[in-house]
DNA sequence: TTAAAAAATGCAAAAAACAGCAAAATGAAA
DNA sequence: TTTCATTTTGCTGTTTTTTGCATTTTTTAA
């Protein structure tokens, strides 16, 4: 494998997943994790991506404004809000679940919708504050700096006492067999809280998330109701999520 | 097999593949690896493709990365925010404001102080979330529109749970006579939660600010312990302060 | 504070690039 | 066809780059 390519191969994932962990990349890429902690130092250097102890995280989290920073796979994702907002009805309440998808999702509701959401996001409640009609509330806690929500006990609290029409989240990864999957222990944590707090669950996830995983489970795949990707209903990529839920252009 | 053909067949690889191996090319033309080094040299120096060490790769498989820093300074408020730094110490517990002035400290605060951080105000979150060594906790609310900061009843019933060391907290209206003054009747029931919830309160107010007054009331002045304005201690225009409480330049 | 994890550093082996040279191929003119 | 200059190609030895490993230093978290 080249080292351009490998390097590549990094950034996408820091895109992809926000952040990475050096020796997840040197397994996955069977190489050692000097050279994966080299080619970060050079990605670095050359402000690719921001390096970390252990890892690497993307660049759009550490940028101070939200707006104006790439977002990756920009195409697919508003893509994918656009096909949201179909589902958005006036008067509902909502969850909106942190993530670029789910940002994105904010930036494509209509102007003329009258809506109740709440989030843990940081971001997509400064998103939303911008919106005319949208009462936002956002739920508290302690927050994680790589992504920007509130976690944690007392968030987990807060969500336990609300009932929302339809919840937006991501996932870090999603396989038809192993569910929805993340990197990091507390947002599997509130993600459980949020598909608790809704009475339907709606997953945002490009395709590249498709038939991936990672250590920690969020849930079940059958406790997504609605499952949004870029891609046609019919693609062959989706297959193997056929036999369980909707799943929407 | 000429030249040409040659290296219109290594272009016709690079684009299908997105990448080659200089090795690969030169087995499968039956070429010594200095031919083809040679060549891909050559159409590197045309830009029909990117040279790299032990191949090459497609042009289209380069990432930009845009970076903008937008820094922004307000004179008068960065001097206020210097002095307020001052009254940090390493693992203290604190409260900041939402506001520009508040937004500004956090902006000052030095790397190396750890410090738990409260806040109400989503800006004021996402700045603090990208300091090392501080841990941010967001009070979850209604999220007021205009100043972006969680209001309403959740936010200080969540406020009357804590108690904090510090806090420093901004104002619309400043009078040594009226005290604190607002403009928002939702702010000023959050901030007095606020003062309620601390050990000692710090207000941070640019001098246009003192000698003016509005509707609702936050607090008294004697509520506050410590007041930071940009302005020298024995200017004039703090005379009327200085009969009370503590202010430093 | 201590212990574990990660990063930095130095080093050596392998792979690739480079430079120079000579043989082979090419092409033009006699 | 033959001759000769030019280009192309392959080979050799040397230099550079890349990579993994071992050791030391730093960072992190308990």
């Amino acid at each position: 494998m080249l080292k351009e390519e490998r390097q590549q191969t990094i950034l996408n994932e820091v895109e992809l997943h926000n952040r990475i962990l050096l020796t997840d990349i040197a397994e996955s890429l069977d190489v050692s994790i000097d050279t994966v902690r080299r080619d970060v130092k050079e990605l670095d250097a050359e402000n690719k991506l921001k390096r970390v102890h252990g890892g690497a995280i993307s660049l759009g989290f550490t940028n101070k404004n939200t707006r104006n920073t790439n977002i990756y796979a920009l195409e697919e994702k508003m893509k994918i809000a656009k096909k949201a907002t179909t589902l958005l009805k006036d008067g509902a309440v909502i969850f909106i679940d942190g993530g670029t998808t789910c940002l994105e999702l904010v930036r494509s509701i209509p102007d003329n919708l009258h809506l109740t959401c709440f989030t843990i996001s940081l971001p997509v409640a400064m998103e939303l504050s911008h919106k005319p009609n949208i009462t936002v509330i956002s739920i508290g806690g302690q927050v994680s700096k790589e992504s920007q929500i509130s976690i944690g006990a007392n968030a987990i609290h807060n969500l336990s006492e609300i009932k929302v029409d339809y919840s937006f989240i991501g996932t870090g990864y999603v396989d038809a067999v192993y569910g929805l999957t993340e990197f990091d222990w507390d947002i599997v944590q509130i993600k459980k809280a949020v598909i608790k707090a809704s009475k339907k669950t709606v997953l945002l996830s490009i395709s590249e998330k498709l038939n991936s995983q990672h250590r920690y489970k969020t849930c079940d795949i059958n406790a997504i109701n609605t499952m949004i990707t870029e891609l046609d209903p019919e693609d062959s990529l989706l297959g193997a999520f056929k036999s369980l839920d909707i799943r929407i252009l």
